[in-house]
DNA sequence: CTGTTAGCGCTTTCAA
DNA sequence: TTGAAAGCGCTAACAG
């Protein structure tokens, strides 16, 4: 490998000189600056990244730190850190969480290699975040609510997002609306959970508990829980499924009985995934605004980056999207 | 921040022994590591990354580069790399080729800031990877074939896939088979139509230029050639569109004209995205092996990097999927 | 088993 | 405008 010594020498200059010279500075001669790039060239001189980045303390980019980095679900997400990431002359990598305590985002957490990051990992808790954030790295934390120096928190509204979508139900006229849960234990979930609670007790309608069935978040659990609310009879005359693969799932499942949705059965998801839109029928679900997140995550980094003050909790909005699966009940 | 110095200092060794304890080397007395390790908590030290990539020389990690991060397309090829380098120990990230020379992949590919790479993105150029690629930094290059030391490339056969497509419709009794290609330059492009043209003549079908129309790739191109195609008359018993986004298109114009896909016109596609399966009807496509072109890219990147030999080219093939878009010419 | 020390490749202060 | 030299935080060869 050849380094900045080699370049130096074969143009006869020092190495500061050197340095100088190849990132731009203005106290180079022109002639000299010449020699320098002469000199790189021949030798395909290239940087040692890290040996730069000891020396000046600073990396010029961030991290995104995701559970999955092959899911499609992120899509979004990342489209709006990098745009403005972009905009802030920073650069982006993504990384995953995948493998815990080995992986390649606690790696990153822990050992500074870059200048901050974005954390979207359930499976990262929160004390390893306290630990990793300092005032020289900052941490945006997405979809969980954590106090600590250095950390900001953004969520989504689930409870807000949960509400939406029942109140739109009970708006149609339902009575009878079943809700499809994701891990009891999830924080998504809760929160979605209790949106539900609150518009049904809202239009003094009665939560029933046999029509509370966990799924899992996942297409299978979905199909699962239609099934299972198929066998109890008493059908309700609507579902919110607490995510849009339990949703698509529960659509299956109805079809294959000879359900037909909307018309026996109105059917709410909620993410607003790719596929929504192409199901038949499509589907009405609350959309979280996730290039948003990516982009307000992004934004405030780079304040705290710069030194600025920011709030340290952000909660975003969602929205109700209407397509073919809910319908008035006649 | 705390360095390794202040643990030393700390536990009352020197710096050496608390590297060495740190880093769970053998020759260290339990006594001592017992030391270092407490000193090192009670001061929260986070080892600097770049500090010891920099002594070491090597950084356990390596880059996947992409055109565009966010690409849902992207996601099985993510996954099989993700999945061979999990097993290999090593770590990935992520980074975007977006900006072009001002990108982090560009940064990561010059700076050396990983031990090796993958590339998958169009707007880095032959000559940069050339220029990057190293005895000590090898790279893979996928869907591009180069030739030049301590670079791999491997290439989907495009030109099996347009011929297997071609073949395909052939053999459903098509005689008038459209060719609705991509940007007309593209490597992809032009071996598919390669493929395409060796299936027609192979049984003695006339190549008819006015059934090759651009249809750019993109969705909206791939409706306007399907427009066009319908405003000819004479429209072909069947289309090969060079990939799926263009044959969404396509279908969605079919549909407006009232030109039933496969009754009227039997109609495939290239790459087998997700939403394939999704669509009304049904898309009959070429799937491309994403997950095994990224497995494969990351095993011989692995294999690279311990020093083996490989091959310095792999073609891989690719695989006829028949869905409901393409039927028996009546 | 532990300590001393050189040096990875670069940036930047200071002096010329 | 250029050069000499210090030192970022760490690892590892060597000596004890």
């Amino acid at each position: 490998m050849t380094t900045i010594k080699d370049v130096a020498k074969l143009a006869g200059v020092a190495v500061s000189t050197a340095s100088y010279a190849l990132n731009g500075k203005q106290k180079i001669s022109e002639e000299t600056r010449r020699k320098v790039f002469e000199a790189a060239k021949k030798l395909n001189y290239q940087k040692n990244g890290f040996a730069s980045d000891l020396k000046s303390k600073s990396t010029k980019t961030i991290a995104l730190i995701l559970s999955d980095l092959s899911g499609p679900y992120y899509s979004q997400l990342i489209q709006g850190v990098q745009d403005v990431s972009y905009e802030n002359g920073y650069n982006l990598v993504a990384c995953s969480s995948f493998g815990g305590y080995n992986s390649t985002a606690v790696k990153f957490l822990m050992e500074k290699r870059v200048d901050g990051t974005i954390v979207f990992a359930h499976n990262i808790e929160n004390d390893l975040l306290v630990q990793a954030a300092h005032e020289s790295f900052p941490i945006i934390a997405l979809d969980r609510s954590i106090e600590s120096d250095h950390i900001v928190s953004i969520e989504v509204d689930n409870e807000q997002g949960g509400y939406l979508a029942t109140k739109h139900l009970v708006e149609l006229g339902h009575k009878h609306i079943a809700y499809v849960s994701g891990p009891v234990t999830t924080h998504d979930n809760i929160l979605r959970f209790k949106g539900y609670q609150r518009a049904l007790k809202e239009h003094n309608l009665p939560y029933k508990s046999k029509w509370n069935i966990s799924g899992n978040f996942t297409r299978e659990g979905g199909y699962n829980a239609a099934k299972l609310l198929i066998s109890q009879k008493d059908l309700p005359s609507a579902v919110f499924f607490a995510n849009d693969e339990m949703a698509l799932g529960g659509l299956r499942a109805f079809k294959e009985k000879g359900i037909e949705v909307p018309k026996d059965i109105s059917v709410i998801g909620f993410d607003d995934i790719q596929l929504a839109e192409y199901t038949r029928p499509s589907l009405t679900t609350i959309r979280q605004p996730k290039y948003e997140m990516g982009a307000l995550a992004a934004h405030i980094l780079y304040q705290l980056l710069k030194g600025e003050e920011t709030e340290n909790f952000y909660k975003l909005s969602t929205e109700l999207i209407i397509r073919e699966s809910t319908k008035i009940l006649t």
